[in-house]
DNA sequence: TTGTACGCGTTATCAG
DNA sequence: CTGATAACGCGTACAA
C-alpha cells in the first residue's frame, strides 16, 4: 500500500523541474487519477480530499502541461495569426478583437509576422501546423487577393481576414470599402458641399477602387459631378497627398472638399491647403480613411475619418473561426461595413467633434 | 511478421485525419523507429529504405507532431513574447530582431500582447507557462522599473526588453538613453548651433530624464549653458511639442537649435517654427528621437533623430535568451547603444541625407 | 470513493 | 541494419 509519500521518490532536489500531476499525487498522499479528478472537478470524491490535493497543488504551483493535455484531447486551444504588415497598424487591432473573441473559449491566439516575405511565412506556417495549431487567420493589409495559404487536407481551417484569396471555398472577412467611399461622400454632401475632389492610392489597388467608386455612386445618388480632373492616384504617402491637393487647389478654386484615400493622404493635403491659405473646413472639407489614431488624432484640425472598425472585424473573424473549428463550414467573402469618426476636418455641422482624451498618445 | 501493409489498420477514409509516424510506418512498411530514424537522419539504415520512407512522408504529407516531440525532448523550441504597446511602436521591430536570432536555431517565436492590462498580462503569461516555453521576453515602452513577472522557480528563464524590472537578479536589455541624449546634442554643437533647447515627455519617465542628462553632459562638455528656460517637460504629444517651441521661440529669440524627446515631439516643434515665419534647419534645427519611420521621414524637413536601434535590441535580446535557456546566466541591466540617423532638419553640413525609397510607406 | 492501466505521437535504447 | 518497447504528462474508462 502506497500511503502517504512526501514525494521523494520524485527529484526535488533538481530546481527547475516543474510540478507533474505525480508530484502532486505524491505529496498529497493519492494517485493521479484522483488528482485529475480533484483538480478538473469532474469526478465525485470526498470535499477533504479534493481540498488537500488542491492545496498541495498550490503549494507546489503545478500547472497542468498543455502539451500533454492537447496530445491527449487532440486540440491545442490555440489558433494562428499570420499577418504581413510590418508596422502592425492593421494587425494589431484585428489581434484584440480576435483575442476578444477567443477569450471566452479560453483559447489563445499566437501572432506571427510573416513580414511579406513568402518564405517567411510558409515557415511560420510550417510551424504553426507542426503545433497543431486548431485554426488559422491569415491577415493581410488590402483587399487585392493574395495567394491561397496550403494546409493540405487535413490542415486545420483557415480563414482570411482584411484579406482576401481566389479560391472559391475560403472564407474572406474585409471591410467594405465601396460603402466606406460612399459614407464619406455623403457625408460631405449632407454638410453642404457639392464639388468634390479624391485624392487617392495607386489603382491597382481594390480598395482604392472600390472607394472611388462608393464616393461616385453617392455623388450620382446626388446628381452631382465627378470629373476626371477631380481624381488623384499616387502613392499612399504623406507627400503624394501633399502634391496632389496643391495641384488640385490650384486648377479648380470650386473645390470645397477633398476625400483623401487614407489619413496620411489627407494630413498632406491639409498641409497644403494651409500653406496655401485655404482654410479647413471653412474653405474646403476634408475626410480621411483609416482612422489611425497617431495620424487622424493629432492632426491639426483633427481629422474627420472612415474607421475600418478592425477590431470588430477581428472578433468576428474569431468567432467565425470558432464555428469553422467545430466543424461548421462557411465560405465567401463577407464585407463588415465601415462607420464615420467625425472630428472636426469635414466642417459638418451636427457631426459631435470628439473629446477623446487619446490617453494612447500621452504615452507613447 | 508484419510485412507490407498499405494502411488499412488506420482510417484512411478519415478526411481529417493527420498523417502519424504510424501512417508512414505502414504505408513503407517499416515500423515507426526506422521512420524515425529515416526522417530524421540520426540511426544508420539502408540508403533505399531511407529513400522508400522519405518518399511514403511526402506523398501522405506528413508533419512530426510537435506536442508529441516537445513532450518527450522536454524543450518546445518555442519562446513566448509579451508584450504591452498597443500599437506595436515597439514591439513589432524587437520581434523582427527576435526572430532574426531565433530563427537560426529553429525556435519559433509567439507575441502575445497583454495591452497594458496586467490581468491580460497574467493570463497570457499562464497560457505560455502552461505550453512550456523555453523562454520568455518581456517587451515593454519604457525604461522605469515595471513589476517582475512571476514564473516561479521552475519556470523558463525571462529576460527584459526594452523594459526593466527592479529585481536584481533579472537580465534587462535597454537603449541607452543617455547616450542617445549626448548623441544628439554634440551633433547639434558641431553643426554649429550654440543655444539649444530641449523639449521632452514628462519627468516621471526615466528615458526622459536619461535623455536629458545626456543632453546636458555633452553640453557642458563644449562649455555651453542650459538654463532650466530652455527646458521643457510635457506629454508626449505633438500637441505638446508645438505649444513648446512656440513659446520657446517666442520667449527666447537666441534659440537656433531644439532637441526634442520624440519624433512626435519634433513634429509639433516644427510646425510651430514654420508658422512663425521660423525656417527649419536654418535658423533653429531640430533632431528627433525614436526614427519612427512613418513620422520622421514624412515631416517636412525630413526629421534628424535618434534611433534606438530596437530590432538589434531585439537580437541581441534573442541570444541572451538563448544562452539563458542553454543555462548560462546573465544579470543586470545592459544599456545598447543610440545611433543618429541624420536627415535634413538638423542642418549637419556632412550629414549625407538619407535617400532612403522608405518602401514601407508607399504600400501603408 | 479511490487506484490502475491505456493511449495520444514522439524519440531513444536495446535486442535481434 | 531493423524491430520492439519504454518513457514524456495527462485524462479517463474501468476495476477494486
Amino acid at each position: 500500500m502506497p500511503g502517504v509519500d512526501d514525494g521523494a521518490a520524485r527529484p526535488p532536489s533538481d530546481q527547475r523541474h516543474t510540478a507533474t500531476i505525480h508530484d502532486v499525487a505524491a505529496a498529497a498522499g493519492v494517485t493521479i487519477g484522483t488528482v485529475s479528478k480533484a483538480l478538473s472537478g469532474r469526478g465525485k470524491l470526498r470535499p477533504e480530499t479534493r481540498q488537500r490535493v488542491h492545496a498541495v497543488a498550490e503549494r507546489l504551483s503545478y500547472r497542468p502541461n498543455d502539451l500533454a493535455h492537447s496530445l491527449r484531447r487532440g486540440r491545442t486551444f490555440t489558433v494562428g495569426l499570420l499577418t504581413s504588415d510590418l508596422h502592425g497598424r492593421f494587425s494589431l487591432p484585428l489581434l484584440a478583437g480576435i483575442e476578444n473573441a477567443m477569450g471566452e473559449a479560453r483559447i489563445s491566439v499566437f501572432l506571427c509576422n510573416g513580414g511579406g516575405d513568402p518564405s517567411r511565412e510558409r515557415q511560420h506556417l510550417e510551424s504553426l501546423l507542426a503545433k497543431r495549431v486548431d485554426g488559422l487567420i491569415v491577415a493581410g493589409a488590402r483587399t487585392d487577393p493574395r495567394p491561397a495559404v496550403e494546409v493540405g487536407s487535413a490542415g486545420p481551417p483557415v480563414l482570411y481576414a482584411f484579406a482576401r484569396t481566389a479560391d472559391p471555398r475560403a472564407l474572406c472577412l474585409i471591410p467594405d470599402n465601396f460603402q466606406g467611399g460612399r459614407l464619406a461622400a455623403s457625408h460631405l454632401v449632407a454638410a453642404g458641399r457639392r464639388n468634390i475632389a479624391h485624392v487617392t492610392g495607386p489603382e491597382e489597388f481594390e480598395g482604392a477602387r472600390a472607394r472611388k467608386a462608393g464616393m461616385e455612386a453617392a455623388l450620382a445618388d446626388h446628381g452631382l459631378p465627378f470629373p476626371t480632373s477631380r481624381l488623384a492616384h499616387g502613392t499612399w504617402t504623406e507627400a503624394f497627398g501633399y502634391l496632389a491637393a496643391a495641384r488640385l487647389i490650384e486648377a479648380d478654386r470650386a473645390v470645397d472638399a477633398i476625400f483623401c484615400g487614407s489619413d496620411l493622404l489627407a494630413r498632406g493635403a491639409i498641409d497644403a491647403l494651409r500653406e496655401r491659405g485655404v482654410r479647413v473646413p471653412d474653405d474646403v472639407a476634408i475626410v480621411g480613411f483609416d482612422n489611425w489614431p497617431i495620424v487622424s488624432a493629432t492632426t491639426r484640425p483633427p481629422l474627420s475619418t472612415v474607421d475600418m472598425n478592425l477590431e470588430a472585424l477581428g472578433r468576428l473573424a474569431g468567432r467565425y473561426l470558432l464555428d469553422l473549428v467545430e466543424g461548421q463550414s462557411h465560405v465567401g467573402t463577407l464585407r463588415q461595413p465601415c462607420s464615420l469618426v467625425c472630428r472636426a476636418s469635414c466642417g459638418g455641422k451636427d457631426c459631435t467633434p470628439c473629446s477623446e482624451t487619446e490617453d494612447e498618445l500621452i504615452h507613447w
